[in-house]
DNA sequence: GCCGAATGCCCAA
DNA sequence: TGGGCCTTCGGCG
């Protein structure tokens, strides 16, 4: 489930059983053995989420890299669950083990690695120092529509293909309206919904939407509700069916009656 | 057993 | 813009 809350989240989960202590790294699976031995063994001092990507940075400067991508996941021994598949990278202290499969990025670099990769991506919501102004300033000068400008990284850091539907529909914003012609207190009501959204998902460690307050009160929630539009047939709150539109190469879902064609 | 889809993203044309 | 890659899982034979 990995949009930018879940790095957050696993942030603050791995720091009190790594963070401070040596660290066994090893590479089960194979392909992350090479970088793996240049950090095994070193103390790590602290562990940053950006977006959707995760630095554990270690005493010697250097640091592992690691995005989820679609299918990445980390598990925390001690819980007797079937095994996790293959396991990219373990890492091991006296207090338990982390293993992590399926990421789409495992590699170990120096601070400039991790530069690199930061300065590709815009404000990241969840950080002190994502900037709203940088966001919007980003927003109201792309040609994209907003349902493409909000995917996009290099834009608003740790939005994925749910929050950006759900952010539109909360403001009643189409997906294809240009984000430079939306007027700045929308953008601005679009970033701390975003915010909102985001600090609740690493709250609840997944993705729940909807609001009681923007439905009609007499509008039935059923167990497993937990989007206003994403990946639903009818808008939770009009019944009007769902429709999508590619955007960024994904599906944008929207309601056609809550949000108002450009 | 095979196929497609899934909260992502890179890269070649 | 499309295909590839990372992996799991449910639906369909």
């Amino acid at each position: 489930m990995p949009e930018g809350h879940t790095t957050h989240r696993l942030a603050r989960d791995l720091t009190p059983l790594l963070v401070g202590r040596a660290v066994a790294v090893s590479s089960p699976q194979g392909r992350f053995a090479a970088d793996a031995a240049l950090v095994d063994g070193q103390p790590m001092v602290a562990i940053e989420a950006y977006g959707k990507h995760l630095f554990f940075h270690f005493a010697s400067g250097l640091s592992t890299h690691v995005h989820l991508g679609l299918f990445g996941k980390f598990r925390v021994d001690g819980d007797g669950l079937p095994p996790l598949g293959e396991v990219r990278m373990r890492m091991r202290t006296d207090l338990g083990v982390v293993d992590l499969a399926g990421p789409t990025a495992c590699e170990v670099g120096p601070g400039e690695l991790r530069d690199s990769i930061v300065a590709r991506l815009g404000p990241d919501p969840l950080r002190r120092d994502g900037r709203r102004a940088d966001a919007i300033a980003a927003l109201g000068s792309t040609r994209q529509p907003i349902g493409g400008a909000l995917l996009d990284q290099r834009v608003i850091a740790g939005v994925g293909n749910v929050f950006r539907a759900e952010v539109l529909f909360v403001h009643g914003i189409h997906p294809t309206v240009r984000a430079a012609d939306c007027d700045e207190p929308v953008l601005t009501a679009v970033w701390e919904t975003l915010r909102k959204m985001l600090r609740a998902g690493v709250r609840d460690n997944r993705i729940i939407t909807i609001d009681r307050r923007l439905l009609p009160r007499d509008r039935p929630l059923r167990r497993g509700d937990s989007t206003f539009v994403y990946k639903r047939d009818v808008c939770l709150r009009c019944g009007t069916a769902v429709q999508t539109v590619k955007l960024a190469g994904r599906p944008c879902y929207f309601c056609p009656a809550c949000q108002a064609a450009p």
